[in-house]
DNA sequence: CGTACGTTTGATCTTTCTCAATAATGGTGG
DNA sequence: CCACCATTATTGAGAAAGATCAAACGTACG
């Protein structure tokens, strides 16, 4: 449970990947006023539809942005790790387009439209920032709308746990090489659009191959490489505002 | 053919549909240097991954937005309509996460970075509103990707001519019963994860019921209310940043 | 030690894809 | 204005990926 003076640092550190910030913008960043708050699991944060008037940051356990379909079909839009934020747009433009749930039990910091909105209208650089990281978020959805739109079961499926590897690592939990997955089957369906039963034997297909292993929530990714190549995964999409224009390209 | 003076009143009101904009700062948008540009069919804005350091709006014609995969499928991932931005988050990025073609012959005005960045920097409404487009660009993208994801192939193409209809109307170019749809078969295919053989079927399939009639490129809905049923649409999505929170909710 | 949830399996069915060919259509040069 | 070419639309038959249904098996936890 991290402490209150901890609390906004992984916030600030997800800003700075989007542009570097003086440490005076981090400082006021790191004293925003929240209430932090645990969430049990399968906690929903908002429904689709609902007026929204605060955002929150996760500060430990995940969460999916999802919508439901009227015939009860599900679609899990993204996961959210540690780091990110909640319902930025959905504050902004004061009604959600899509639901929020925590998967597990899960930290949250919860901010005030209010004191938010004065930060960004008073701080260009932090606003822009704040920006930056809704424009990952479209990058992120396009690759998904690609992976679920054109890609079959199986590179689909990799390509999930390659980001989902990625941006765990990044969040510091675990190494894309061996992490723990947070999710079920049932939502590794409604992550890419299959069914369940599917998932299950496309899982089975991947261990077969030797792609990955698992162990409880714990997967294994014995060779990086394979897995990314079966995955048609370009990592490029994810670093967003991290070496704006020049400088060479992070290792992928 | 817009005259110069003309041509970016378009991105002015564009972004008044994402918050009120002060006549000033109506005038600063007006005075933009840019460069107009004709392009022929099918011209290609940038590729995936090329480093972009302009942007434009689409004064008039389409483009669209899409993604490459290795095996030559593709996926487009949005159809820019008159009005709309082409290439901001490549600009700000510095690169682009996938590739913008024109459709039919198109007009842009290309604007600079440098002078954009000025304005954004000095103008934070101004920035804002161009964030509330890409925040809506984020809720566009995550409808296509819960449509392709769970809606089989009859509501799918029907959601997606929901959505153009209404986006047409929009930009001023033509009423959501009847309108000028700028697709092939082809290209209904690539926007819908499904193939050209099947959009045909599915296309006899929607005329069939009645949902709609096609006459060349002209799309009629007889009764809107059964399309959108079919479609499952819900336009919500579309309006950012309109009215944030009070007043009546626009007719959809 | 149940009970609820998550995983796994088998059999069968459906949607959508593939392949291949034929018709329209629209634009172009003569 | 017409013949020609390239692109787009349409059709049919067969194959395949993934869905559905139903049941059994594990396992964590109250």
């Amino acid at each position: 449970m991290p402490s209150p003076a901890a609390a906004l640092t992984r916030l600030a550190s997800r800003l700075q990947h989007h542009g570097a910030l003086s440490s005076d913008e981090r400082e006021l960043i790191l004293s925003l006023p929240f209430r932090a708050k645990t969430l049990p699991a399968n906690t929903r944060l908002f429904r689709e539809d609902e007026p929204v008037d605060e955002c929150s940051v996760l500060l430990d356990g995940f969460a999916c942005r999802y919508k439901l379909m009227p015939n009860g079909a599900r679609q899990i839009l993204n996961i959210l790790v540690p780091g990110e934020v909640i319902g930025l747009e959905p504050m902004l433009l004061g009604r959600a387009d899509h639901a929020v749930d925590v998967l597990d039990r899960a930290e949250i910091a919860l901010l005030r439209t209010s004191s938010l909105d004065e930060l960004l209208a008073a701080h260009p650089r932090i606003a822009r920032a704040f920006w930056l990281m809704t424009i990952r978020e479209t990058a992120i959805q396009r690759e998904w709308t690609a992976n679920i739109g054109r890609r079959d079961a199986r590179s689909r499926l990799a390509h999930l746990l390659c980001e989902l590897a990625v941006r765990l690592e990044e969040a510091g939990l675990g190494r894309r090489g061996r992490f723990d997955l947070p999710l079920t089957q049932t939502q590794l369906a409604d992550c890419t659009g299959l069914t369940p039963v599917h998932i299950n034997r496309t899982l089975q297909l991947l261990r077969a191959e030797g792609l990955i292993r698992t162990d409880a929530r714990i997967v294994d990714v014995p060779d990086w490489e394979r897995l990314r190549e079966a995955a048609d995964f370009e990592p490029a999409y994810l670093r967003a505002g991290a070496a704006p224009k020049a400088g060479p390209a992070v290792v992928a």
